[in-house]
DNA sequence: CTCATTATGCTCTCCGTGAGTATTACGCGA
DNA sequence: TCGCGTAATACTCACGGAGAGCATAATGAG
């Protein structure tokens, strides 16, 4: 049976690496392809919203979706992903404004170790913070935009219809962000992103008028929808796999490694606990030599330990808090 | 930019029910759909091989994917879904032979209550654990073919081409199993099921010959892989939240929840522990009313406690061993 | 009335986690 | 060369959750 109305297959790609203290996520400018619309061309007031590499899928030739994805990103930023994982198939209709076809977007994280950030051609890396600052509680950073998306979500409370969705609303409001003694879930990206999504405070809301007071860089399209999935599923599995050391070079210092959790999960961690954390999982192993330079007390190289593999069913990291 | 070759989305669900101690599946017979492929239709000696319930996406038709999968499942089966999860899209190319279009397959998680499990038209419900037999640990059920399972393995590591792919392949039998001193998780059953496939002890590895000794009822097509996706991710989502309660009436008793879980988890679970953990989670409050007729001291009907959401980032409940 | 069966209460021991204090080893500038 | 800032590392301690066991209460069946 021939389909009337054409499926088209986009691959996506949350391209991310820490770089210092930043997680960075790989963005490009313009939707040059075929899957480009009118949403991702969008404008603000000056530059387009930056997008998440995407190229389509090939229904001939790419034996598999990840290798496609794998493909195009080679080509087009001369990249070669690692560490690659299925997010999430996005379907919705009205997602892509392309009156010919459906559009399916089957998005895909992608981790890189630092070292690959420089030449990636016209694409940009840029603070995953950026889009998301609510969600960097490290320096309290995120103090500011919590603050004034605390009163504006009041008010959405307030303008619910009637007293079931007034308390709906407050539930969900407090349970996302963990206000009034509500525990606070730093996973729950994707949640606290669809509720600004739907109380209208990110621009990707309203693509026509300028909102009084949008937070973060909005993206094109949904893209902003899939990072925010992105770092959600990334700071789950920080907790039970190994994946931090996909970001990180062969050897590093406990202070890097922590570095790196801790710019992941946008939220600083105990350094003794950490450390024995880490030491007590097995995750890690001494190499002997020294890292100097830094300013203090020269810290030893450490390297990832395989076996623990073996040993633990679930060996990750960011339970220290 | 027309593609020359159409792609055609598929939607499947495993459909997942716990009646008594086994975990179910709604599965059908016959693959009626535009979907069908001779792969599906693939005969063992006798009946073809059941398959998950699956449907078409109607690209101009279905709003989100999640509502056409709830459209089609209601019309055909009768059933309205309550919980509804996308699990994992499937795009191999070689997946279906279909020559003439790309399928592509987006899977997902179901949970029905028992109540709902009797007039599904054509559509029967099975154990799980028919179809993955290795995974149910409770009973020593697993055992027999644990005990085959190794046997076999062994072999396919022995075959291996040289030593580095020997210690390769033995690395991973030993983690997805936890043989020889590794630990076994019980949430790796997508990591059980293709190694058993990559090893060709299951049925669908080697649809021409029949295998000697093939574990567990076959499925069509990569319905198998879907399921065991499916029981994985259930197991994991278990742990931190409140799931189990799609799975059970209104009221309860702490021993039909603890059956529940266990039933999912495959595993026994310590009964004293198990209340106090999910007593003191808040996960449940007392009605005052008590079942009787259950050949014992009538045990309280317990209530699955909303509030719970509030004070608790990851309220689950298999904790417990 | 007794026994099998199930629910439920209570205890006790580990160990992981959160948090703090103290000590060691560098580089650098006065 | 001494002192100070910075960072790494070593210990300690309290608390709560998880694992395991024993004891007791409330039913129905015979």
């Amino acid at each position: 049976m021939q389909r009337p109305f054409p499926v088209v297959v986009g691959l996506n790609a949350a391209i991310v690496a820490v770089t210092g203290e930043t997680p960075r996520v790989l963005t490009v400018e313009r939707a040059e392809h075929a899957l480009a619309t009118a949403r991702a061309m969008r404008r603000g007031p000056g530059r387009p919203w930056p997008a998440l590499p995407f190229g389509p899928l090939d229904p001939a030739g790419d034996p598999t979706l990840e290798r496609g994805l794998r493909g195009w990103v080679r080509r087009q930023a001369g990249l070669e992903l690692g560490y690659v994982e299925q997010l999430y198939t996005f379907g919705d209709r009205d997602r892509e404004s392309r009156g010919d076809a459906r559009v399916l977007s089957v998005a895909y994280l992608a981790l890189v170790r630092e070292s690959a950030v420089s030449g990636a051609g016209e694409a940009q890396w840029r603070d995953v913070y950026s889009f998301l600052p609510w969600e960097d509680g490290r320096e309290g950073g995120a103090e500011a935009p919590l603050r004034a998306i605390r009163a504006r979500l009041e008010a959405f409370v307030a303008v619910a219809p009637d007293a079931a969705q007034r308390s709906a609303r407050r539930e969900r409001v407090d349970i996302c962000f963990g206000w009034r003694g509500a525990a606070r879930d730093p996973d729950r990206v994707l949640e606290r992103y669809e509720l600004l999504y739907e109380a209208g405070l990110v621009a990707e809301a309203h693509p026509g008028r300028s909102g009084p007071e949008d937070f973060g860089q909005p993206m094109a399209a949904d893209h902003r929808r899939m990072l925010a999935t992105a770092l959600g599923r990334l700071r789950g599995k920080l907790r039970y796999r190994p994946v931090v050391f996909e970001l990180l070079p062969d050897t590093f210092t406990l202070l890097r490694l922590q570095q790196v959790a801790e710019a992941l999960a946008g939220a600083r961690l105990h350094k003794q606990n950490f450390r024995r954390l880490v030491a007590a999982a097995g995750l890690v192993v001494g190499t002997g030599q020294r890292e100097s330079g830094t300013g203090g007390r020269p810290a030893e190289l450490f390297r990832f330990r395989r076996a623990v593999l073996r040993e633990r069913r679930a060996p990750g990291v960011a339970a220290a808090r």
